[in-house]
DNA sequence: CCTATTAATACTCAACTTGAGTATATATCT
DNA sequence: AGATATATACTCAAGTTGAGTATTAATAGG
């Protein structure tokens, strides 16, 4: 191999693509009958491409027509054995994710391309009714067996503060944000299928949700945490929304996303006081109850606040 | 070309690696005489590094002996025409940027390598003593001239929204976080020696802050940017300290880390509060006034608050 | 038409947090 | 001793948050 190529590797933009609809969030997968399910794929093409972010605006624009309101890259994997099936092979494939939000298209061009409920491959993150009995049932048995079976004492204690942190136990709450810590976790404790495939443990314990092709569960769980996030100090939710909605359907779309119940007056009172959205006079039709005004989002809000929901720390007027 | 070779880029690791000594935050430079500084840069080598991560933490080690007690993956860029000074020639690089923060050595083994204040390139950023002449002396004037000069009225009201935001006007007060958005509107208001060289500019109409090779000021300003806002919500304040210090230290870190200040009392109680510090018992020798309680960071904290300082949204028990 | 039901919206209130002090303690310097 | 410089403690009003109760406006059923 010359040291011309030695370096050399090619990169690969995934894309999480989302969405809400019906309080179910959905991600863009390309699926096939007895396969995992993928995120949609593309090379990034340097010699077309001026940059990542227009590349993958590029190929999602010609395979799926939707058009993208927002785009964020996530993160650069380039783990050797969490991208391909099988031991390395050829050109090493990186991978740049990214967390791209629209509103529910009602088709889909791509014919193997569908909605996908996200909470299918993470059932353990959907706490909007109750705590997921996948949690106490198949989960932590096996994670306490994880936490035992660690080489030394050292590796226990952390292995233990990991499991109270990523689920949660004597006192600390469940912390949505944590996805991806989760995720992380539950792979080596060999809890999800692509800790097997990749041949890290050599039997399952279980396989707990569904699994995705190469390392895309990882990319979607890192989109999921950044959105769960991000919408908390910047006003993303409105992505996923039409342009009127009553203030039940954003609040469902967020707890949609965050997977936890809001508190409904207290949801209504930070909207408005924080100049999130205004009401445009119209009324929805409703089967039921009295019916609520249409509101829109107030876009002015971005020059008047830097960052809406945002607390920043004690500064000193000089 | 053969297809095979076509989508084959090469990947560099660059480190703004960051460590705060004298109130003086700094980052590790490669300097040569008459030249701009440049990051340290290392190539992701596919066959012998199994992750981004070891990648850097590897050629870090070779090069500076530096132990990086904390490292994490910013952003990726492939922007053509903002990597190379001259237009594209052979093959395309996209460079991986990582914060790592360290504890200052006192001797760099590398010849080339030293300490820079950040501020030698981000005058603007520094808020602690007063708002920087520069701002209003060189900044704003060229940036009115900016929005002035945009071609459709649509532009000029949104480049006059990203000054007020970027810099602050009328009500909005300075962010300290917009570090990256602040550079990105200097470059392409042409106040910073890159854009000329990338030859977004015919002339520049000032070179403010000293110039980095490549994208590297841009890979710096995402750092600074991260760490401002990480700083919140997570103790990674802890990994430029030594293990035991005066509140008046950390918060002069802190300080100097966010370019603003903050207050005394208020400081003290947060750290206490928030059971991120705990008093040694030893007392600091100083030249005047009452000595000062040495602390030391309380790593439990991390197993008993999910993130030390952030404020979660309202969440209704159900 | 009256009443129960459902949902939207308005208002309340105590607990907690935050910004901005004042007050006191313990050093050194002259 | 008195001035000066820090560190640390305490105060207090204003703002924010969590968790309600109260009221309004619709529909469905008798």
């Amino acid at each position: 191999m010359s040291a011309k190529t030695k370096h050399v590797v090619s990169i690969g933009l995934s894309a999480a693509i989302v969405s809400v609809a019906d309080e179910r969030p959905s991600v863009l997968v390309v699926h096939h009958a007895g396969a995992e399910d993928a995120l949609p794929f593309g090379p990034f093409d340097p010699l077309n491409h001026r940059t990542l972010d227009s590349g993958l605006r590029k190929w999602v624009g010609e395979q799926t027509y939707l058009d993208l309101g927002y785009a964020e890259q996530l993160y650069t994997f380039g783990d050797r054995g969490r991208h391909l099936p099988t031991p390395d092979e050829g050109a090493r494939v990186v991978s740049v994710g990214y967390l791209a939000l629209t509103r529910q298209a009602r088709e889909l061009k791509a014919p193997d391309t569908r909605w996908s409920d996200w909470y299918r491959y993470f059932p353990w993150e959907d706490w909007r009714d109750t705590k997921p009995a996948i949690i106490d049932q198949s989960i932590m048995p096996v994670l306490k067996q994880f936490v035992k079976a660690a080489p030394t004492s050292e590796v226990t204690e952390l292995r233990r503060d990991r499991v109270r942190l990523c689920f949660g136990a004597d006192g600390l709450s469940w912390d949505e944000e944590k996805v991806l810590e989760r995720y992380e976790l539950l792979y080596e404790a060999g809890l999800v299928q692509e800790a097997v495939r990749d041949g890290r443990k050599t039997s399952a314990s279980a396989a707990l949700g569904a699994s995705m092709t190469f390392d895309h569960r990882r990319i979607l769980a890192t989109a999921i945490a950044r959105l769960r996030g991000k919408m908390k100090y910047r006003p993303v939710v409105f992505e996923l929304m039409p342009p009127n909605f009553t203030l039940l359907e954003l609040q469902r779309t967020v707890e949609a996303i965050s997977g936890i119940r809001l508190h409904k007056q207290n949801f209504r009172r930070l909207m408005e006081d924080q100049g999130l959205v205004e009401g445009t006079g119209k009324f929805a039709t409703q089967a039921r109850g009295r019916p609520a005004e249409l509101f829109r989002f107030r876009r002015e809000v971005l020059r008047e606040r830097p960052a809406p929901g945002v607390r920043l720390g004690t500064r000193k007027t000089i």
